[in-house]
DNA sequence: TAGTACGATACTAATTTAGTATCATTTACA
DNA sequence: TGTAAATGATACTAAATTAGTATCGTACTA
């Protein structure tokens, strides 16, 4: 049971990247070097953060991507949503439409409350909160 | 994104209709005609709960299923963790083994407090806990 | 000793996740 | 103006996980 698939981890590595290049148009090609990851699956991650309006694409040569959003408007969560659906943890017991349970049980009400908890941590985290843990690294690290 | 899979699901199943016949030795047959779910599949999973010590089997004719604690003591997280393996969402953004960023990474802290947070959930979980919200429903459709 | 039930284990099928390939289109610039 | 560099769309393959089946062996009861 995995919170995030590499799809999202991948998406996260590369806007993370982007987002330190101070608008600097950057290429898939570029991503996968410095990255180490593979140049196709990149290539199909990028599209779909393109499409789904996070960066925005320039195509031809010189082109490439920038962020379509200032970092701390981009979220952890949408980018789950946008690669993995959304969050539902929901597993009836009994039957997963219409359980005649729904309204008492038990376990139905802990998932809720799971679920949310998991909303509620990962909500405030933006691509922002991630960068600045990386300079807080790049600090620690040179004292 | 399952918290529950099917096996672990079925067997909750099992072991209520089990919990529910006092004491009466149950085969797979019965449960699988009862559940409606696959025998062969029924099967499986009972002997995992068997070998797991959850329920003791009794062989040859006359066998079948009994629950070898009460239901009290059997802990739905067993069950994950017997079906599923340990709840473990960690998902390190850089590298799954010695991340340098472990001990500072946000999404880390994150994580770990979901974690902790679906195991306190769950925790107080058991059969009976869910026995009793049978019993509960039943009483409400007699009203 | 026949029939019923579980034990162990190997196998197959379906689904989800991960990753690759191809052709089309746009753009810069020699 | 044409070629190389870049993304867009989309279809395809491969690996991993989950779901489900089959088979042969052993124990027990009547
Ligand atoms: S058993 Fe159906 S919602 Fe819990
Ligand atoms: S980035 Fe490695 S633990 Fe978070």
């Amino acid at each position: 049971m995995k919170l995030l698939t590499r799809n999202t981890d991948y998406a996260v590595r590369a806007l993370s990247y982007i987002a330190m290049e101070n608008g600097r148009t950057i290429t898939v090609a570029e991503l996968s070097e410095e990255l180490k990851i593979s140049w196709s699956f990149l290539r199909k991650i990028l599209q779909i953060l393109s499409r789904e309006g996070l960066v925005f694409s320039i195509k031809g040569k010189g082109g490439g991507f920038r962020l379509a959003q200032p970092a701390n408007r981009i979220f952890l969560l949408d980018l789950i949503r946008i690669f993995q659906g959304l969050i539902r943890l929901n597993a009836c017991i009994i039957n997963n439409t219409a359980c005649p349970n729904i309204r008492i049980c038990i376990l139905k009400k802990k998932i809720d409350i799971i679920e949310k908890s998991i909303i509620s941590e990962l909500h405030p985290v933006t691509l922002e909160t991630l960068l600045n843990q990386q300079n807080e690294l790049l600090h620690l690290q040179t004292i």
